[in-house]
DNA sequence: TTAGACTCCGTACTATAGTACGGGGTCAAT
DNA sequence: ATTGACCCCGTACTATAGTACGGAGTCTAA
């Protein structure tokens, strides 16, 4: 393989522009080229181009040039401290099975996500903080039902059904949304939405909410609720 | 739950500045907080707080403040097309899964240079760049059994299993890395890599693509296909 | 040997993501 | 009512990571 080439070609290979390659030896991230005399061209082979590739890549996963230069100068050498080097490799690792963890948190809020989104999906995950939030905190209102409507025997319960009508809906996944956030709400004991009826019935306590706090908490999601009555 | 806190109580909790919540808010990254009156002062809720945390974890992975307002932005609900919205969640877990794929690839480099480090041993991997090199090059050309079988599905469209054996994968990484390249390839239904098994199955449709271009693709990004059905 | 493409170097400029400042307003406790 | 801590807003400054410029030097092929 021809090992050797020019800035501008290296930079091609490598995918950055020439003003970079020269900022980067600046910085220390790539060691000085060999140059024929001094004023000469730069020469450079692979391996700095794979060290470039490397800096990007780095880059894009969240790791400053300073944090970059710290991986790029763990080196196994004999003379070297091992230990001191051992200890590093070990620690970046930590940060590297960090950053792993919190991407596959975010994966499995996005799963969530598409999931619930297309219509269907029966789960409340609006947006992916919620999915975050929900898969951190364990389902505790899952719909099944039974276990939410469990503890009502406490007090003598007036039982109120209010009814909505509700803009913005797009889809049977928009209604199960609703549902879902609605039953969030103190006192609610059922939630139905119909995306085709463009409605929602609600039966809640009303000593524990209101029709329009339900009304604010449908609103607060993005819908509007087009007239309210009881 | 006390929900309702001033903006350096949510700085505190958030773990930023102050300062940092007034530039989200001004970049729209989160929503204009509530507030007695105009001029009065801002009240948070948890929600928010959660919403920085996410925002500051984002970053820490890479993404820019425009690429974490687009995973935030993304909702089940009105105002967008559920298609559109679906369509760009599975564009973002793809970007994640790359990331991810990236970094188990840094982890396995990490874990071969602190193996490598302390013994006296054979020193072949050095530096990183070394490490992660070395599980690209491994060129090892054995052929065996080729498995492919055609399917018809229920609609009549051409479904092809290929089965290609892989050399030079490393870690669990390496798999991914596949996946995902070859997911972009037309036609490509399925792509399962078993670094463990070091075999990639792939489900294709015959018309679109083909497997000396599934092989193809696969060799373009460093590994060595070892056998490949037809 | 000369034109044209490429490169050298230092310096200046840009984008992103905050951080700091300062003159004033708000709030809760004394 | 006053005080002191906190907050408001706009603007200015900083760090990081490049990008662009421009005059001069270098290479190469005709």
């Amino acid at each position: 393989m021809a090992t050797g080439m020019t800035i501008s070609r290296a930079a091609e290979r490598a995918g950055v522009g020439v003003e970079t390659i020269r900022f980067y030896e600046r910085r220390g991230l790539i060691e000085q080229p060999v140059r024929p005399r001094t004023g000469g061209y730069r020469f450079y082979d692979n391996e700095v181009v794979e060290r470039i590739r490397f800096i990007r890549q780095g880059q894009e996963l969240g790791f400053s040039l300073r944090e970059i230069a710290e991986l790029l100068s763990l080196r196994a050498d004999p003379g070297a401290d091992c230990g001191d080097v051992r200890t590093q490799a070990v620690s970046k690792r930590e940060e590297v099975d960090r950053k792993i963890a919190q991407l596959q948190h975010i994966r499995a809020a996005l799963d969530e996500l598409i999931a619930t989104c297309p219509g269907g999906g029966a789960l409340r995950a609006c947006t992916i903080i919620d999915a975050m939030a929900g898969r951190r905190v364990t389902q505790a209102l899952r719909p099944s039902g039974k276990i939410a409507r469990q503890n009502r025997t406490t007090k003598g319960r007036d039982v109120k059904t209010a009814t909505f009508k509700i803009d913005g809906m797009h889809c049977d996944g928009c209604a199960r949304t609703i549902e879902a956030l609605v039953s969030t709400e103190p006192g609610v004991r059922k939630a139905t939405v119909s995306f085709k009826a463009r409605e929602a019935r609600i039966l809640f306590d009303p000593q524990a909410s209101s029709e329009d706090q339900l009304a604010a908490a449908i609103r607060k999601a993005g819908y509007s609720v087009a007239s309210q009555s009881s």
